[in-house]
DNA sequence: GATGCTATTCTGCGTTACTATATACCGGTA
DNA sequence: TACCGGTATATAGTAACGCAGAATAGCATC
């Protein structure tokens, strides 16, 4: 799916919100997992301003840990407030989801009534 | 809702294309019919900039009728490639929609298996 | 002519994701 | 040892989008 990015945008950071909060992951793995999910197109550099901002926002605690793949690795889980976060996110997303259904299967009359 | 706009993005064009769709319409309209729909803190300004990129892009015809309340109305219909690119957009639509769902509704332990 | 409503137009701003690149660390291999 | 590919974090610059806020226009009514 080509140039799906704008439609992304406020999304994606929900969608790393619920990947950590299945369980302490870092940024390499979030970008692989949403890749998994089907968002082909994510790249490490999205995922890391994500990250920074879930950071600088008090959402996430962290922890570094070695790896012997490669440098250090920045491990991620949610805290309180992450949580909080994630669950206004689906309040959000359940929202426009359920008003696009709407207009998308609304009968095609202006009127309403034929 | 508060605060929804960043997951708007991409989406509110689509949903303009689609009042457009459904037969002629002009800017003040297209905010009040949004609105109507639940998305309730939409603005004027926020459709100009949607329909003035349309127009840009050619994906809307364009007829001036006068009002006799107000200033001249600048009824919007869709041409051919409006209405292909209102199909694109319910097709990234689903894509998105789809993928989130299932990020949303899968079981939630990390291996998938338990 | 002052006010109020409808309606369009315009500008500047903040947020977000993407591109492209740099840096760092490790294992394997020649 | 020197190089390379995979892993992993970090950063600067860019473009797109929706929003706030204000200006302007036209008409009705008082």
């Amino acid at each position: 799916m080509e140039n799906i990015t704008e439609m992304l945008k406020g999304v994606l950071e929900g969608c790393v919100l619920e990947i950590i909060s299945r369980g302490e992951t870092y940024g390499y793995e979030i970008t692989q997992q949403l890749r998994e999910l089907g968002f082909t197109d994510v790249v490490e550099g999205t995922v890391y301003t994500i990250t920074m901002r879930l950071e600088k926002n008090n959402l996430v605690d962290i922890k570094k840990k070695p790896s012997t793949k490669g440098p250090p690795r920045k491990f991620y889980t949610l805290n309180a407030a992450g949580q909080e976060h994630l669950e206004i996110f689906w309040k959000k997303w359940e929202f426009i989801a359920s008003k696009i259904n709407e207009l998308k299967t609304k009968i095609k009359s202006k009127g309403g009534v034929i």
